[in-house]
DNA sequence: TCAAATTGCATACAGACTGTATGTACGTAG
DNA sequence: CTACGTACATACAGTCTGTATGCAATTTGA
């Protein structure tokens, strides 16, 4: 089997990728505003014709960033979560604390949680987010309440205001002093609003 | 009485005055990236100069503004929440109801949730709203535990969980088609998982 | 198979924007 | 009244983004 394309398409997805990748890691460490396209191309090694051949600006390579950001760490989390699945409440809970182990990682807490809101606005930025993080967590509350466990609410606003409470823990622990002893905190924390959420004959 | 202070630093005070005020409608109409230096500065009917000697740098100004913002804002929440605040409980509630109205508007919500995390750093911000929103909360919790309706916990974490909830809340407020309705909703949400974190005997 | 068109990219350039350095008028203190 | 400090204006240098243009490699189609 050949990579698949002509090899036209086969070099530009490997200029894609190597933007992509050298501009992940140069945005999670000083920021979208602080990092001008001339480094990112020298990372990439190639040059600013390219890259504006590639992306239509700036911002749109940002949004593949953090499209690429967002869709590794589902995969990861999405593996952890299936794992415990048997219980639907359980499955609930290890996934948060999966989301705290994901998002407190430095490139993920810059470019998704920092920087993607006020560069890409809300808008767009939760429409990526709708096909991953925000696209699992409506999934397993739908299953929960199928189960019975949760009463059944409106979920794609409990969804939202989840994953806003989990957004902030992820903060928390990111800029913690004790990453470690903040994170079974604020995993806790979490656990308290699930219970709290949870039907009264189901615990 | 005379407005307060020499001649020098009331000048300084009404020019100071009059960036922030010129800032805040800038920002919030395009966000901080947005908008130019020399705009505000022609906004506020001084130079560049005067900036640069009354605020560091850009962001500098734009810290004052958040701060601005988040001074007023905070005023008025607490008006309505001190109102009703015979029961802890039913204070944390219109509370609640009175963070969702008031951070849906426009410079609220590009200002505050959009922009400053990541101009500022989350530790700048989260700074700021700790004598603000962040306050408000943390002390609403305490006297609703005190009152034994909430369960003792842990005030910090919470409320970072609470305000990160409130905040995605707000921003889906802000982008609806149908602000109404999703106000209501997204109140009704809010309740449900705080009702969640009352005691059993308390309901 | 060879010319024409398309794709991918490099280079050069124009505009905008931030921060700084320098100059000046007004207040204020001794 | 003199000497200094404060508040501000203006001019400038450096940087960054996005665009226009040119060129080489590849694909198309006749």
């Amino acid at each position: 089997m050949e990579s698949s394309g002509t090899k036209h398409t086969r070099r530009s997805r490997a200029t894609r990728d190597a933007l992509v990748a050298a501009a992940r890691g140069l945005f999670a460490e000083r920021g979208y505003a602080g990092v001008g396209t001339e480094e990112i191309v020298r990372a990439a090694g190639v040059t600013r014709g390219a890259l504006y051949h590639q992306f239509r600006d700036k911002t749109d390579l940002f949004d593949a960033t953090v499209q690429a950001v967002e869709a590794e760490l589902t995969g990861r989390i999405a593996g952890q979560v299936m794992g415990a699945a048997t219980d639907p409440v359980l499955a609930l809970k290890a996934g948060a604390r999966a989301f705290l182990e994901a998002f407190a990682e430095p490139d993920v807490e810059r470019i998704l949680l920092l920087d993607a809101p006020g560069v890409l606005g809300w808008r767009r930025w939760r429409e990526i987010g709708q096909e991953h993080g925000l696209g699992v967590i409506s999934k397993a509350l739908e299953a929960a309440m199928a189960s019975g466990a949760l009463a059944a609410r409106p979920v794609a606003p409990l969804a939202h205001v989840l994953l806003g409470a989990l957004d902030e823990a992820a903060l928390m622990v990111a800029h913690s002093d004790d990453p470690e002893a903040t994170r079974v905190e604020m995993a806790e924390t979490l656990e308290h609003l699930l219970d709290g959420l949870l039907t009264r004959d189901g615990r």
